[in-house]
DNA sequence: AATGTGCCCTTCTAGACAGCATGTC
DNA sequence: CTAGAAGGGCACATT
């Protein structure tokens, strides 16, 4: 079947027909003939590189071109991904064929309505969730739906968002025509049932797929065996050299981020001992070299140099770009990775082996990957165009391995997927948002439209669903975020704020109740210091804060005790407006103790605890045990301090401890900062809005540390960091120079200011302290300067593009210069909290200690 | 002297979505 | 409570 003989628009055609498609391949004709044209939806199971995304951008753009005779004359479609990397790879591949492509990420977005102007709009789950959430008016218009790994649906944790999300706009839009593509599933008959679907199944691929299993010296594929040298001792190593040998890359996947390392290590040595050199690697080292802070970058950039490397989520974006491409382009050879790759980008390889397949799982030890994940690896063997085929390669230990192997993953049956809407976190989440907009009005509604679940197709008799839904919603009315009025259901302020933030319901219970907690001590401060006419700042001694205790079963959703709890407090007298000191609040508010609580929260996850970690979390946990929030009980002990961990080291993050520094302290990579301090910002933001309704008190306190975060600056250079074209580095520095607030700045001569910032920087900042302190005489901080930035926007946006080219020229020479202004300032890195290095000494005293005694048992060992 | 090898013992274990409002070095 | 790689420490061999 030729592309052109299809009633397609033009530039689709003519964009594949430059790539040199011109014909279907034969799953895509199915698929066709299936009705992919005629609205019909379907379920496509096909491997993956063998033609996916033209099937989807077939049926969108007929959408687009209103060919289809369901629906509004001209379509509109969304595209759901499982993750932003993905969303982003996607917006390129649809780029550049005459329709207008959006995309929606948390990170990436324009506003949501201007955002309905496109004809695609690329979006994850979570994202498409959280549009639905408020009530964007264009997901009333989409005709077509594409689910990208549709069978995600099966994910423990995302699955049931991925669920409701399908679930809801086949409900608002009545004749939306819905794509799923999803890898081999066990059960596609039941899946395309629900989603009243043809199913279209196929294992071609366009590279042919050897999978086999090497034992000793052989590799033995289904129909022929194939014998290895082998140069080296280890058998990983050898297969990649052989492949290499053959012109071709390969691809390692392994379990954990060390093996990685190690083997990358490993892999380095055995290709320069083989010979092996590329003289484009060095270019590749020297920008590794570049940005490596830490030893594992240092390591990454060795051994990228001799065409080995490694990949993980440990590791910078930035890392992790230059290695896809150098992969890409074909100069590293080896990659050995964690999962990272296999559910990520498209990076294929010609010999891909999974050496690894056990994974370890806490409380159950080491079990085998599922088989599906297997397929996935084994799917980035073959690159199509560039190899002659593909091979998937599993080592085995031994015969009798070899052949269970093959049973367990290569000739196995893929695993069926199943609802995960009976999670009841999830659940209980996805009840308030459908009750928040509206969706459901009242219980029968909420049951008849969790009938169009995918859960109840597949457990029609089952009565489990209503007894959780019931559950969730005296959870949801216990707490406060609906109320029931006759039959009706509303969701109150607080409901709403919650679904809209899209944050979990019990974090956010968490949240208030301690915020409210906190804000009940303050005021019983105030009521002291009008009784006793004592001065503020004393009573925060005479007033111990109780630690805030939450609910302790595992599973802390239900516990209706905590809600008795933060009923007792009338919400009316805290909103009444309360003047605090600044003691008062910092008597019951801290940075480690908000850290915790919000580290607690479900909606956070934390860092693993390594036995070094114990000695140096038990001294901080005793130097700081008055400010931490949350009680460590014993049976959560493990998860406290884990806890307690990413709050030290979000901590040092805000203390401006050095990325070096925290890594080595704590044990992770860079990437694992911006993960958590990433995860953080966003429930700090969440916390802030949280404290504005329940705890107006704590809010100023609450948004200083999110700023904080954000930037990764200790409190004092607030002031500074709200100037625009001010971060971190440069707040730091005009702070070591003795200019510690705009006011100071406005006071500084030019010559000086233009000494630490360059001309044009000292002269927009000026600017920006003259408008706002021209005639204001005191040091008041701003907290919300938003006004001052919008117009600063908004001169930017009228000012010409050559002058901004300009600015631009004239900015790398301010560069130029204040280089050698940071070289003079460079030791804010060493501006680290003397507390920690303390700690750290103390730590290292108590190692020793311990290993002499020996005999010291603590709360500390789990 | 520097480096490699074999062996024992201990340690440790993947990834990543979401809000908001725009711009650091 | 599971499997096994990596890495450190150490003794000894090789360049």
């Amino acid at each position: 079947m030729m592309l052109s003989g299809l009633d397609l628009p033009k530039p689709l055609i003519e964009a594949y027909g430059k790539k040199g498609i011109t014909e279907l391949y034969p799953p895509q004709e199915e698929c066709v003939k299936k009705g992919l044209l005629e609205g019909r939806n379907l379920l496509i199971s096909i491997p993956t590189a063998s033609g996916k995304t033209l099937v989807a951008e077939m049926a969108m753009h007929h959408h687009i071109a209103g060919k289809v005779n369901k629906g509004p004359s001209k379509g509109k479609c969304l595209y759901v991904v499982p993750l932003k990397a993905l969303a982003s790879e996607k917006y390129e591949e649809f780029s550049g064929k005459g329709v207008r492509i959006g995309i929606a990420t948390g990170d990436l977005d324009k506003r949501d309505e201007y955002l309905g102007q496109n004809d695609i709009i690329i979006t994850t789950s979570e994202k498409a969730d959280s549009l639905l959430r408020n009530n964007t008016r264009w997901m009333n218009l989409i005709t077509c739906l594409v689910v990208d790994e549709a069978h995600l649906i099966d994910s423990e944790n995302r699955g049931a968002t991925l669920e409701m999300v399908i679930t809801k706009l086949r409900y608002l839009n009545e004749n939306m025509q819905v794509i799923a593509l999803t890898a081999t599933i066990g059960n596609p008959r039941l899946f395309a049932g629900w989603l009243e679907a043809e199913h279209v199944s196929s294992e071609w691929r366009p590279v042919d797929l050897k999978e086999g299993v090497f034992y000793s010296d052989t590799i033995y594929f289904e129909e022929e065996e194939k014998k290895i040298k082998t140069p080296a001792k280890e058998d990983d190593t050898n297969l990649c050299l052989d492949c290499i040998e053959d012109g071709g890359q390969s691809l390692v996947f392994v379990s954990s981020r060390r093996n990685a390392e190690g083997f990358a290590k490993r892999m380095a040595k055995a290709l320069e001992k083989s010979g092996f050199s590329d003289p484009a690697l060095e270019d590749i080292q020297k920008k590794l070299e570049a940005i490596a802070e830490t030893d594992m970058g240092k390591i990454l950039a060795s051994c990228t140099a001799k065409g080995a490397a490694f990949h993980h989520a440990g590791m910078k974006r930035e890392q992790r770009h230059i290695i896809e491409q150098g992969f890409r382009d074909g100069y590293i050879k080896v990659i050995s990775s964690t999962p990272t790759l296999a559910a990520g980008l498209n990076l294929p390889a010609r010999r891909v082996v999974i050496r690894d397949f056990l994974r370890f799982k806490g409380g159950e030890g080491m079990l085998p990957i599922p088989v599906r994940e297997y397929r996935q690896m084994a799917g980035r063997a073959g690159r199509p165009h560039l190899d002659p085929y593909g091979e998937a390669v599993l080592i085995a230990k031994g015969r009798d391995m070899a052949n269970g192997l093959f049973e367990e993953f290569i000739s196995a049956p893929a695993e069926d997927v199943k609802s995960r809407l009976d999670d009841e976190s999830a659940l209980c989440s996805q009840v308030l948002s459908l009750i928040s907009t509206e969706f459901v009005k009242n219980n029968d509604d909420l049951v008849s439209f969790l009938k169009r679940t995918f859960y109840t197709f597949t457990n029609k008799k089952s009565s489990h669903l209503s007894d959780i839904v019931e559950k969730a919603v005296s959870y949801l009315e216990a707490a406060g975020m609906i109320t029931k009025i006759d039959d009706r259901l509303f969701a109150t302020d607080y409901g709403n704020l919650v679904s809209h933030l899209y944050i979990n319901p019990i974090s956010a219970e968490i949240i208030s109740t301690v915020l409210r907690e906190k804000q009940k001590t303050l005021l019983e401060i105030k009521r002291l210091g009008e009784v006793e006419d004592i001065k503020a700042s004393d009573i925060g001694d005479l007033i111990k804060t109780e630690p805030a205790k939450t609910t302790k079963s595992v599973n802390p959703v239900y516990s209706i005790d905590s809600m008795k709890q933060v009923k007792s407090a009338s919400a009316k007298s805290m909103l009444k407006k309360t003047a605090f000191t600044p003691e008062d609040i910092s008597a019951v508010f801290s940075d480690i103790g908000l850290l915790q609580l919000l580290c607690k929260t479900p909606d956070m996850y934390t860092l693993y605890v390594r036995k070094d970690d114990l000695p140096v979390l038990e001294s901080f946990y005793y130097a700081h045990e008055d400010e931490l929030w949350m009680e460590i009980s014993y049976d959560t002990m493990e998860d406290d301090f884990r806890v307690i961990k990413t709050a030290m080291l979000l901590d040092n993050w805000i203390s401006e401890i050095g990325e070096d520094t925290i890594c080595t302290r704590f044990g992770v990579g860079p990437g694992d900062i911006y993960n958590v301090v990433e995860g953080m910002n966003w429930l700090l933001y969440s916390a802030s809005r949280i404290s504005y309704m329940m705890a107006p008190d704590l809010k100023i306190s609450v948004s200083e540390v999110e700023l904080r975060m954000k930037n990764g600056i200790k409190r004092e250079l607030i002031p500074l960091i709200k100037l625009k074209n001010v971060g971190r580095v440069r707040a730091r520095r005009l702070f070591n120079n003795g200019i510690t607030s705009p006011l100071k700045i406005k006071e500084a001569n030019f010559d000086k200011l233009s000494a630490i910032l360059g001309q044009k920087i000292a002269g927009q900042v000026i600017k920006q302290v003259e408008k706002e302190y021209g005639n204001i005489n005191n040091t008041e901080i701003i907290i919300n300067n938003t006004e001052i930035k919008k117009e600063h926007t908004l001169r930017e946006e009228r000012e010409d593009k050559s002058e901004r080219r300009e600015r631009k020229n004239r900015k790398i020479e301010n560069q130029k210069k204040s280089a050698e202004i940071i070289k003079k300032n460079e030791n804010f890195e060493n501006f680290g909290n003397s507390d920690y290095e303390e700690e750290e000494k103390n730590t290292e005293q108590k190692k020793k200690n311990q290993k002499n005694k020996n005999t010291q048992r603590s709360l500390f060992e789990f």
